[in-house]
RNA sequence: GUCUUUGUAGUUAAAUGGAUAUAACAACUCCGUCCUAAGGAGUAAUUACAGGUUCGAUUCCUGUCGAGGACACCA
């Protein structure tokens, strides 16, 4: 990519002059705004902080250096007032870069920085028996775009979710299944109908387990049958409940767009997780404590969590010990991610901590993302009262506000309701990966998911409105070409070659959110070139234009895609 | 209480220690269509507070105040 390169020329050029600095002290940026050139670099403050050296004498002395060894993409090099070296690409340079675009098409912005690299990555982990909601959505939006961003980068990804299928949360809507268990959703009653019996036999469970000893102690009785292997009626609620709940999650994988590799669930993983939490009790990494087995974390300033219940069960932290080594037996990987809430930051520096004891290569390979929360004006929403928002509710509520818009649109009747789905789910996954991960949402659906500006929706309408034009020119039979006569350049240009180092930086950390932003900047320059050039039309640079057009057509089509959003046709 | 994350225009967000803190929404002005106006041009508005390190701090350090989260058998 051509900030190496430029890299290495500074490089190359201070060697030259007998000056010596560490490659990575070697830093080149873009400049804030446009006038300040393409990229730009510190080196001569660094230098001069080193030394002593009037930073702008240095500057002066370097520029005069690179100016001499100049390559072909570079026009111009200019020191500012305050030490900056400004780097001005030249017109041939952008004019390449859009030829490169045309030419790779849906390749343009992969890279293989991370080739071969085999990662899975763990994500959305939804619980069956309860609702799919909107902290679900989140990680699975997350999860999805880290996953589609470092394929894009050469990463051989595999997708994980990983399941609760089994312990109290469960017993508890097994409880409540059974006090209804004459009143059964028919077979073929809608997915989301049962999931909302479900979740309902859930709250009722769960409310009654904190309310009243004898239900608590029917409860617990449930759970011991679910992880005991004895057959019966419970058991046999227990399979459909599980059955009917991952196939209406299975529905909403596909309406969001992923297809999981490997589905763990804790119920095949209890017994291994339990092994080796007694195993390594034995060996004294673990403690035996009012009848549980505990990590002792205060000895790395972390905090005590209990691996194994003092019922003899494995906890979510005893389970995660099995569930690591399956996922490598699965799969040997080079990495392995997992996506989830950042409530469980804390919880998870112990779980690695008890990893790199136990297996010290897969502790180093695993990374925890921990996103925001979504939270709502009205306060924070809990399952166990069943004030909670699902998944399916906000992009629904986000459809209605979608929909009515259609009627104005002269979109043709049978195509209305895709387009709208489209809009609506772009909108919803818009707003969780515009911001970094990592911190809350406060999610108002009429305030966060907005369809002008700052959007989804102007990312889809940019790109169709940018192919809608092509597919004019192409009808006219008009030519494409990547040839100008103009020395002009426009900040349209100065934006289009930057698409795949933006993929390699969210790459490199696990940050959808700079493609978005990108993605954003792009649009806005297209729809502003567009408002004052007509890009079709019959002189020469009109076939410039076009082959502009279709390059930014391009790079949002690549970049919507690893974002998991879809492109309508029209809109 | 201990540990931890966090505090940026009216609102929601952005900014590997860099130049004039960047956008969108809302507000106020404009552009009524010629290739898709879910668009474009413009005005006004922001780093919680107090110190420190630095040529340079939203960013790093210390303290104060405010808001989340974790801290023993839920996940």
């Amino acid at each position: 990519m051509i900030d190496e390169k430029i890299k290495k020329f500074i490089k190359e050029t201070l060697i030259g002059m007998s000056v010596y600095i560490d490659e990575k002290e070697i830093e080149v940026e873009h400049p804030v705004v446009f006038e300040h050139g393409d990229y730009s670099t510190n080196i001569a403050m660094i230098h001069a902080k080193k030394t002593g050296e009037n930073p702008i004498e240095f500057a002066n002395k370097i520029t005069k250096e690179l100016i001499k060894n100049k390559p072909k993409e570079i026009e111009k090099i200019e020191v500012a007032g305050n030490g900056f070296i400004n780097f001005y690409f030249s017109k041939d340079f952008f004019i390449d870069s859009i030829k490169e675009v045309l030419k790779k098409e849906e390749n343009y912005g992969k890279s293989n920085f991370l080739k071969g690299q085999k990662t899975i990555v763990e994500y959305t982990d939804a619980n069956p028996f309860k609702e799919f909601h909107i902290g679900h959505l989140m990680s699975n939006t997350i999860g999805e775009s880290i996953s589609r961003i470092i394929e894009f980068c050469g990463a051989k990804v595999k997708r994980a979710n990983y399941q609760g299928d089994i312990g109290a949360h469960i017993a508890k809507a097994v409880w409540g299944i059974y006090q209804n268990k004459n009143n059964l959703p028919k077979d073929g009653l809608d997915p989301k109908d049962k999931a909302k019996f479900l979740g309902m036999a859930y709250a009722l469970g769960a409310k009654n387990y904190d309310t009243d000893e004898n239900i608590k102690k029917e409860i617990e009785e449930i759970n011991r049958k679910i992880y005991s292997d004895e057959k019966g009626e419970i058991k046999k609620l227990y399979e459909w409940g599980r059955k009917t709940s991952l196939d209406y999650f299975e529905m909403i994988y596909k309406r969001l767009g992923t297809k999981f590799d490997y589905y763990f669930f804790e119920s095949k993983i209890a017994k291994s997780g339990k092994k080796i939490v007694n195993e390594y009790l034995k060996r004294g990494l673990f403690e035996e404590s009012e009848g549980a087995i505990i990590f002792k974390g205060e000895k790395y300033g972390l905090h005590t969590r209990v691996f194994q219940n003092s019922k003899g069960l494995p906890t979510y932290e005893g389970k995660e010990l099995g569930l690591s080594k399956m996922k490598y037996e699965k799969y040997s990987y080079d990495k392995s991610l997992i996506v989830t809430g950042n409530d469980i930051n804390d919880y998870f520096d112990v779980l690695l901590k008890v990893m790199s004891f136990i297996f010290p290569k897969l502790a180093e390979r695993t990374v925890h993302v921990g996103h925001g929360m979504l939270k709502l004006p009205t306060g924070k929403m809990g399952s166990r009262t069943g004030e909670i928002i699902t998944a399916e509710f906000l992009i629904d509520e986000v459809f209605k506000r979608v929909r009515p818009q259609m009627e104005e649109s002269g979109l043709p009747e049978e195509i209305r309701n895709e387009v709208a789905e489209k809009v609506s789910i772009s909108a919803v996954k818009y707003s969780i990966l515009k911001q970094k991960a990592g911190k809350d949402i406060i999610f108002d659906i009429d305030k966060s998911v907005s369809f002008e500006g700052d959007s989804g929706p102007y990312l889809q309408y940019t790109c169709v409105r940018a192919k809608s034009v092509i597919e004019k020119a192409k009808r006219e039979n008009k030519k494409l070409k990547a040839v100008s006569e103009k020395k002009e350049i426009t900040n349209l240009e100065r934006m289009i070659y930057r698409f795949p180092e933006i993929i390699k930086r969210a790459g490199e950390e696990y940050s959808p959110h700079y493609v978005v932003i990108y993605l954003i900047e792009l649009s806005a320059e297209f729809n502003t070139y567009y408002a004052v050039n007509k890009i079709i039309g019959n002189s020469k640079e009109s076939q410039y234009r076009l082959a502009m057009t279709k390059a930014v057509s391009i790079i949002l089509e690549n970049g919507l895609k690893i974002l998991s959003i879809k492109v309508p046709e029209r809109m």
